[in-house]
RNA sequence: GGCGCCGUACCCAAGCGGUUAAGGGAGUGGAUUGCAAAUCCAUGAUUCAGCGGUUCGAGUCCGCUCGGCGCCUCCA
């Protein structure tokens, strides 16, 4: 089996991938917030959580990949009047809070499906899960980890010696309070809420009977809940954004193995942010792109995706209308090549990756040690590409390796292949290029413009080459 | 105030002590072309923000300075 190493925040270093149980690898993505779009920020840490799973793939693990759906709404940002952030969703979109969720989990998976983002095993929404999250609050408490003040359930920070140790967390030096007050309930500043009852928002729409009297559960303890419930109460993988270290993850890290008794998971990896020139994309200021606003700016999703696999998942990418240009002329460019590859090997059998010569394997290796090396995207583009340009190679075996390659780029570049397929298939188009032959040898060039802007309209491009002209989708 | 990240050619971006500093985009030159598009070929940093230091050897390690970003509040 191929080694991957990957970074870990929990010890801030690379080590290499070792399963809980040989050949397989469980994988808990924190999933999104379903209270209005994805923008596409977020769309970037999927992406790389989805290289991340057909890497695991590739390199022979089973994996069953879970992901939350957060349904239940929380804390809005500080520039809001302490609202729920579904209640206001629902406000805005004169919609109840259940249809806001469904509306938008919707809307979440079609972006996800867009960008080849292969759906979770297990996708699970907060509310389907309250009872097992009120069961791990309970366990908590027996085991002495929570107080009750003002009315909710709080976990007591200090009751665990390491408590912040993924984050670094300065206890005596960090500035509570300094960008919002304080919940005076609380007995030290790093406790959270397990459970509330006494909610701050009126109108509190989504409230459920507990132990501790009707209420909702706090953000961080739904992860922990649902991860142990489909992947057991110890993990293999955590993904998150690099944003959650601090507060979300520090405090799932508490509550579990408060609960459980012993240490959770084993490799915590987390994605950098997309940022635009101005700064980071943030949901809370109000306007920001989506992917569905690129798709009308003329991109296609993929051309995102390819973007995104041109930086590494834990630097800051920069955004802008410049870099996603190059991305979808890089990708075009890329598509022609295989294109071109499929017309040359003339629709015969592909020759089988083992059986590939020493330049071709040597450099599905090369792309695959990129890969295994912290997920190195940008590096493994690289070794594509010089497979693609690398003339000494077969176009058959080119074909091969490159379409191998993108079992974990997902970049459906075997779509290129169907433009070919079609192309004089369709016996108007055909007439029209005889046609359009014909005036060209009578140097009747109007005539001949004249069919090219009608091939144009129903969505062909024609390409004149030395062997003759061609038909490409537009 | 605390914690963390980054500064590589016009743009995006690899690189993690050692041959000529990946790759893509843009640009430029050429081939091809009725024109156009597309395609193909060629071409780019004596240098990695700046200044010191460690080392036989540094973009890569250490220190300082300048500049940018994120987190400490819900956020990927």
């Amino acid at each position: 089996m191929k080694t991957l190493r990957l970074y870990n925040s929990d010890g801030r270093e690379l080590q290499e991938f070792k399963p809980l149980e040989s050949g397989h690898a469980g994988l808990y993505c924190c999933g999104p917030t379903v209270y209005n779009y994805a923008h596409i920020g977020n769309l970037r840490a999927y992406t790389h959580w989805d290289i991340l799973r057909r890497t695991l793939e590739r390199f022979g693990y089973e994996v069953k990949h879970v992901m939350n759906i957060t349904d239940v709404g929380h804390l809005t940002d500080d520039g809001d009047e302490g609202e729920d952030k579904m209640l206001k969703g629902a406000r805005e979109r004169d919609m109840s809070v259940w249809e806001i969720a469904e509306f938008f989990t919707k809307a979440f998976f079609k972006d996800i499906e867009r960008l080849n983002i292969l759906t979770p095993t297990v996708s699970c929404k907060a509310t389907g899960h309250i009872d097992d999250m009120i069961a791990l609050v309970k366990r908590l408490e027996e085991r002495g980890f929570t107080y009750e003040s003002g009315g909710n359930i709080y976990f007591d920070s200090t009751k665990l010696p390491d408590y912040g140790r993924m984050a670094l967390l300065d206890r005596q030096n960090l500035q509570h309070g300094a960008r919002v007050a304080l919940d005076t309930n609380k007995h030290s500043p790093f406790d959270f809420v397990l459970w509330f009852t006494k909610s701050k928002f009126e109108n509190q729409a989504m409230m459920w009977d507990s132990p501790w009297g009707r209420g909702y559960p706090g953000w961080h303890i739904e992860c922990s809940a649902m991860s142990s419930k489909y992947l057991g109460e110890r993990i293999d993988i955590h993904t998150g954004g690099i944003d959650h270290i601090p507060v979300h993850h520090t405090n799932e890290i508490a509550q579990s193995e408060g609960a459980f008794g012993h240490h959770w998971v084993n490799y915590w990896v987390h994605n950098e942010f997309l940022i635009m020139k101005e700064g980071k994309i943030s949901k809370s200021k109000g306007s920001f792109l989506t992917l569905q606003k690129l798709i009308d700016d003329g991109y296609e999703a993929l051309d995102y995706r390819y973007f995104l696999l041109g930086g590494h998942y834990r630097s800051q990418l920069i955004f802008s209308e410049e870099s996603l240009d190059g991305a979808r002329s890089a990708r075009k460019s890329l598509l022609g090549r295989v294109a071109s590859f499929y017309r040359e090997i003339k629709g015969s059998p592909l020759p089988d990756i083992s059986d590939l010569g020493k330049a071709s394997f040597s450099r599905i290796e090369a792309f695959d040690a990129a890969l295994g090396e912290d997920l190195n995207t940008p590096r493994a583009l690289a070794e594509l590409w010089q497979l693609v340009k690398d003339e000494t190679i077969p176009a058959a075996e080119r074909l091969a390796a490159v379409l191998d390659m993108d079992g974990v780029l997902g970049l459906n570049l075997e779509e290129a292949g169907e433009e070919t397929a079609g192309t004089g298939e369709d016996d108007e188009l055909s007439a029209l290029l005889t046609r359009r032959r014909e005036a060209r040898e009578a140097k009747n060039w109007a005539a001949a413009d004249e069919i090219r802007d009608e091939l144009a309209e129903r969505g062909w491009k024609v390409v004149d080459t030395p062997e003759g002209p061609r038909l490409e989708k537009a």
